[in-house]
RNA sequence: GGAUCGUUAGCUCAGUGGUAGAGCACUUCGUUCACAUCGAAGGGGUCGUAGGUUCAAAUCCUACACGAUCCACCA
């Protein structure tokens, strides 16, 4: 045995060990099951995934308390965030998504996905992770598809999708709409400018969507404008004099402007929710591509910001802006992307009703069939559950899963919007019937196809049909080009990482880990979807682990430049001390703050660990029968009383500090578990009772070298679940290279 | 605006009615004898503020201050 624990040496053979031995796969047992939030496939190894270890931490001690413990891996295509990074790959090339087809850009991101993928697996295998490998799901195999568009097509049949025009934040420059995870807010001074509106001044950050105001509002408890309320007044504006209608809703803030507010249903969120109250007219002014449309007049063409300094300057030239307040200070919702300003927009949306599907979910967890821990969480979620509103499941992006959605084109053809590049390479855009009339034959537009846009029509909608298959009769059909929101695959993901006949042995799974930060948008959406699907929970248990902060408490980012690699960290001071310092002394649902110096110290406990065993291994040898004088001395020893007592000591505190270890584990207080061995381990047992019985050993002392190497083997399997390698290879010392730790109980 | 969490040693944080703790940092001493990636000893905190409950409060209650996060709003 060296003098010093050299991780970098041993650990990957000892790794290797595991899997040849088959000991990464569950052995028999009663069932426990965990399946791996799955990373993005074509992810690297961040500090934020080293919190896994907590699910390690748990399948290996159910393994040592004798359950067949499985760790099912994944990984995620993650659609938008995959995307995003690979169009900066093709940025990088002066290409852009456009240039492509959506089928020949799907497979592009599919190859480059490939050859960026497994290198995660092989950093959590350089972690210790226990997990069984050959059985890793990915969110775009076969079976997955199959079970994500079977859902779908229940929900559809059992009128729980709907497709609706609805106010989304999108972003005109990557060119989708973003969920509420994708968009952030930022603090920002804009000029509020106070337009001269018919009678009345009313203030505004967006004077260039006036052009789409259907009403004006003000608050029904206002008395300055009470003789206007339900009249139509004549306004002159930039584009000549019009009529618009005054009406009265409690969301106008009497106290915010003039107390005056234009509505514009098709450009904020508000006024959508408010024209839908009133039946207002939705006037659409801003296209997608984020210019002004002809109903901007002379505007048209012009991109936002540009169109609002030229209506602000043409106000001012016909003294239509009675004055500007500079210094208002607002939020607004940008892309987290790409950080540019979203535009709130109408786009024709596939949308699930949550009402009815949520209310399980609430019951479920009310009732405490699915617990969460730490507590606090389940009221986090009940909170979230009961303000969820209709989710919209559709993307304008191609990296993901097509909805299953075919419409028909004949009699619609003037309805079909569309872009699509021809077998000349030229790009074109328009409607499916103008292409058609041009000579054009549907198949060719469906191989270049790029993105199909349908419009909602009240009057005569698009007929539809939902299909797994292209309906046999394709001549006629065209798919949808949107794709699912990834929430919707990876909500489903307790629905498919499982074999059939485990769903009677392993369903609902023990326990769901993951990061408070998801809660709602993953955990709460498997619950749903499970219930749905297999009216049952899908887990038991919800664990809320820590988020990884740099040394300061400050959350690690690129711009910050305070990221720390873990895989460094790992190569310095082995996976264990990674490892632990990420447990000790740390809470869960909280921070973990870490910092190369608490590595350090666990690299340290290791080291101590491994020459605690040293000690006791180095004088095995010596209780050998004696001879002689020292025979005679070793007697001596053997009936010392003190001795005797201080072994019977150490015995009573061995078994105090198990029970407490027991219980911590079972109540998922891990950090409490390893505190609790490390104390003992290193300031009791080491410190205190090695030095007690040290001359005792050395001379012979049976019962005192037998007491030690009992007490130090159960506690290297009660750390094992923590750092799996050097108490893997203090066992071997003890129990030959053949024997496993991972092969014994407690 | 609503909610949740936090505020304990120089730093990062455990502790949840009964003698204030850990890691790192700091001071002093000790190297052949398992380990200097070590050991021994020590300094350092009126546990955010103000009230209350209690024989007893860092811990329970109330209010406030500050910070973090989530949700909502933001014309």
């Amino acid at each position: 045995m060296d003098s010093k624990y050299q991780p970098q040496q041993i650990e990957e053979k000892i790794y290797k060990g595991w899997e040849e031995k088959e000991l990464l796969e569950p052995k028999t047992g009663k069932p426990f099951t965990i399946l791996m939030p799955p990373p993005n496939a074509n992810a690297s190894l961040h500090a934020g995934h080293g919190m896994y270890t907590v699910e390690d931490i748990m399948i290996r001690y159910k393994r040592l308390m004798g359950f067949s413990s499985l760790w099912i891996p994944g990984t995620d295509h993650a659609g938008f965030e995959t995307q995003f990074v690979y169009e900066k790959h093709l940025a990088k090339q002066r290409k852009s998504r456009f240039d492509f087809s959506r089928k020949e850009l799907y497979n592009n991101v599919y190859q480059f996905v490939k050859d960026n993928s497994g290198l995660i697996y092989s950093q959590f295998k350089k972690l210790g992770f226990l997990a069984d490998w050959k059985r890793s799901v990915f969110t775009l195999d076969d079976h997955v598809l199959k079970t994500v568009l079977e859902t779908f097509t229940k929900m559809e049949k059992e009128e729980h999708v709907y497709k609706d025009e609805y106010i989304v934040n999108y972003c005109t420059h990557d060119g989708t709409s973003l969920s509420e995870l994708e968009t952030l807010y930022v603090e920002r001074k804009d000029p509020l400018y106070y337009i001269k509106y018919g009678p009345f001044v009313l203030a505004t950050v967006r004077p260039e969507t006036k052009f789409g105001d259907t009403a004006l509002a003000v608050h029904p408890k206002d008395k300055r404008y009470k003789k206007w309320i339900g009249r139509k007044i004549e306004v002159e504006g930039l584009l000549g004099k019009f009529k618009i209608k005054v009406i009265t809703d409690e969301m106008v803030d009497m106290k915010f402007g003039t107390g005056v507010v234009k509505i514009t249903p098709a450009h904020d969120p508000n006024d959508f929710e408010a024209g839908k109250r009133h039946g207002l007219e939705v006037k659409r002014v801003i296209n997608l591509d984020g210019r002004l449309n002809e109903l901007a007049g002379p505007y048209a063409g012009m991109k936002v910001k540009q169109a609002r300094e030229r209506v602000v300057k043409d106000l001012n030239e016909k003294k239509l802006i009675d004055h500007t307040d500079d210094n208002y200070v607002h939020s607004v919702t940008v892309c987290y992307k790409c950080g540019r300003d979203l535009e709130p927009m109408i786009v024709p949306n596939w949308f699930i009703k949550v009402k009815d599907l949520k209310k399980p979910v609430i019951e479920a967890v009310e009732k405490e069939k699915i617990k969460f821990f730490p507590k606090r969480f389940k009221k986090q979620i009940l909170q979230w559950l009961k303000a969820m509103h209709d989710w919209p499941i559709s993307r304008q992006i191609v990296w993901g899963i097509r909805i299953p959605v075919w419409y028909q084109v004949n009699g619609n053809e003037k309805k079909i919007w569309l872009s699509f590049i021809d077998s000349k390479g030229q790009f074109k855009k328009g409607t499916v019937g103008q292409y058609l009339e041009n000579g054009y034959t549907l198949d060719e537009i469906k191989k270049g196809l790029q993105q199909i846009t349908i419009p909602i029509y009240k009057d005569k909608p698009v007929k539809y049909i939902v299909s797994k298959e292209e309906p046999i009769n394709g001549q006629d059909w065209i798919q949808e080009t949107d794709t699912f929101d990834t929430w919707f695959s990876s909500g489903q993901w307790p629905l498919v990482t499982l074999k059939d006949d485990e769903y009677k042995t392993r369903f609902p799974t023990d326990v769901m880990g993951t990061l408070s930060d998801i809660l709602p948008f993953w955990v709460s959406r498997m619950i749903m979807f499970s219930l749905y699907v297999k009216k049952e929970i899908p887990f038991k248990d919800v664990y809320l682990w820590s988020k990884v902060v740099d040394s300061k408490g400050q959350k690690m980012s690129k711009s910050k430049g305070n990221v720390i690699n873990p895989v460094d960290l790992v190569n310095k001071y082995g996976a264990d001390a990674f490892r632990a310092s990420l447990i000790f002394g740390t809470s869960p649902g909280g921070n973990v703050p870490l910092a190369e110096e608490k590595v350090l110290g666990m690299r340290n406990f290791m080291n101590k660990i491994w020459n605690i065993g040293r000690f006791i291994w180095m004088n095995k040898k010596v209780t050998r029968p004696l001879q002689g004088k020292q025979a005679q001395g070793h007697k001596r020893v053997m009936v010392s009383s003190t001795n005797h007592d201080k072994v019977q000591q150490l015995q009573k505190e061995f078994n105090a500090e198990k029970k407490k270890y027991l219980k911590a584990m079972d109540s998922y207080h891990f950090s409490q578990a390893l505190g609790l061995v490390y104390e003992f381990l290193w300031h009791r047992f080491a410190d205190y009772y090695i030095e007690q019985l040290k001359q005792d050993v050395i001379n012979g002392n049976i019962e005192a070298w037998k007491t030690l190497e009992e007490i130090y083997l159960e506690n290297l399997k009660m750390l094992h679940p923590f750092i799996p390698f050097v108490t893997e290879a203090g066992w071997k010392v003890f129990k030959g290279e053949n024997n496993s730790i991972l092969t014994t109980s407690f």
